[in-house]
RNA sequence: GGAGGGAUAGCGAAGUGGUCAAACGCGGCAGACUGUAAAUCUGUUCCUUCGGGUUCGAUGGUUCAAAUCCAUCUCCCUCCA
């Protein structure tokens, strides 16, 4: 069956829902951590657990060449092959062209994407088709149309034969899209102009698709442009699908995002930013490699239900971060991604009592130090 | 007792007459990170009232100029007895 988006209430534009999917039903708006190659670094799908964490990003590009689409459809799936028993969904690839290709040669042309490997540097050819073809082997509850991530700043002229190119992408990756289990995104480009925003995303729309993304924010632009952007996207998509802005978590721009009508998002971040010592706090980010840690024998925060703050100290961390030792980062990917889960259930509360305004002025009031 | 090697910034280690306040690594201090080529990357790390001041085991010397050359001393290592 395809995920089903069920609408439970507005706070303005804000939307509070639930996620039906083949893996049990999740509410929105919600947090998804990002396992690029099957796993969230450090953590176990018990720890995820543990922490309300639902559906996993994974990565169509790093699967695809290692350990092989195959493989993992051998292995009875990507829910049996990383033995994680909630919705996953993959990436389609788009963003690793953008991002990890960027400073070597690649030829992006109609046909799809031509590049070379980041382990081995062999040629590769990853197409619409290819993409779902492997989403499909991976059999993930959610795949993701193959689009090109426009890089900012990029011309006008640039970023309209960008959009039109991915929209046909779409099309061509729908029409080979063949798991009944499986959802598919499309995803909505058009960079940082209006025009281009509104006829990507109402093209995307027409297409037909069971749920949409907005791609290509997060990618070196000031905030404002960001919010811009997933306004003059956002307007266009139907209500009764879910929205998913992509690549965004920083807890500013989330709830920035929720106002705006988003429903998911994933990012790379707060695990990212665990593994380098950075911890998630009320009152702002934290280093914890800071010295004024060195004896700060308290929680990262006193009032925060994760593992890593009912049981361990700062002091404590900072020496497991400073000696390189992996629990280290383990307990700060454990905090940081409770922080946004917590987050986001704090905010599906305040929709609910539609009081979603006012939870985002106390929360900025704290994070920011305003 | 004899022969040789060595002592450089918190540590390791380059440098062997001027371009040396002294490469590089580690450690320290701080910063960045938003669909993960990221347990990575960047800055900084003698003192300073930013003019300058004081360094390369110690002391003395040669020289316009010494971490670099000479003398003596102190300590460390290896080999031979």
């Amino acid at each position: 069956m395809k995920i089903q988006y069920e609408l439970l209430k507005n706070d303005k534009k804000a939307r509070r829902g639930i996620l039906h999917t083949n893996y049990g039903s999740y509410d929105t708006p919600m947090f998804m951590p990002v396992g690029t190659q099957a796993t969230v670094k450090t953590l176990s799908p018990e720890e995820l657990l543990a922490m309300n964490s639902a559906v996993i990003l994974s990565n169509t590009y790093h699967l695809w060449l290692r350990p092989g689409e195959d493989v993992v459809a051998h292995a009875g799936g990507l829910h049996k092959f990383m033995n994680y028993p909630g919705p996953i969904l993959t990436d389609c690839g788009g963003f690793q062209v953008f991002s990890l290709i960027k400073n070597k040669k690649k030829d992006i042309m109609e046909e799809g994407v031509r590049f070379k490997s980041h382990l081995d540097g062999r040629n590769l050819f990853l197409t619409p088709e290819l993409s779902i073809q492997i989403q499909n082997k991976l059999d993930s509850d959610i795949a993701m149309s193959f689009d090109e991530c426009i890089p900012y700043p990029a011309t006008y002229e640039y970023a309209k034969a960008s959009t039109e190119r991915t929209l046909r992408w779409a099309v061509r990756g729908k029409n080979v899209h063949s798991n009944e289990n499986q959802s598919l995104f499309g995803i909505v480009q058009g960079g940082e102009y209006k025009d281009l925003r509104e006829y990507s995303a109402k093209e995307t729309v027409k297409i037909g698709f069971d749920g949409y993304s907005i791609g290509g924010t997060s990618v070196g632009e000031d905030k404002p442009t960001m919010y811009k952007m997933i306004d003059d996207a956002i307007r266009y998509l139907p209500e009764d699908k879910p929205r998913y802005l992509m690549g965004v978590g920083d807890p500013v721009d989330l709830l920035e995002g929720v106002e705006r009508g988003i429903d998911m998002f994933d990012c790379v971040l707060p695990t990212r930013i665990a593994r380098h010592g950075n911890a998630f706090t009320h009152t702002g980010k934290i280093n914890i490699k800071n010295a004024k840690y060195k004896e700060d024998f308290t929680p990262i925060e006193d009032d925060c239900d994760c593992y890593a703050c009912k049981n361990y100290t700062k002091a404590y961390i900072r020496h497991l971060i400073t000696a390189d030792e992996t629990f280290g980062a383990r307990l700060l990917s454990i905090h940081n991604i409770r922080f946004l889960i917590r987050l986001m259930e704090e905010i599906r509360v305040s929709i609910e009592k539609e009081t979603f305004q006012n939870y985002k002025k106390s929360f900025l009031k704290k994070y920011l130090g305003e």
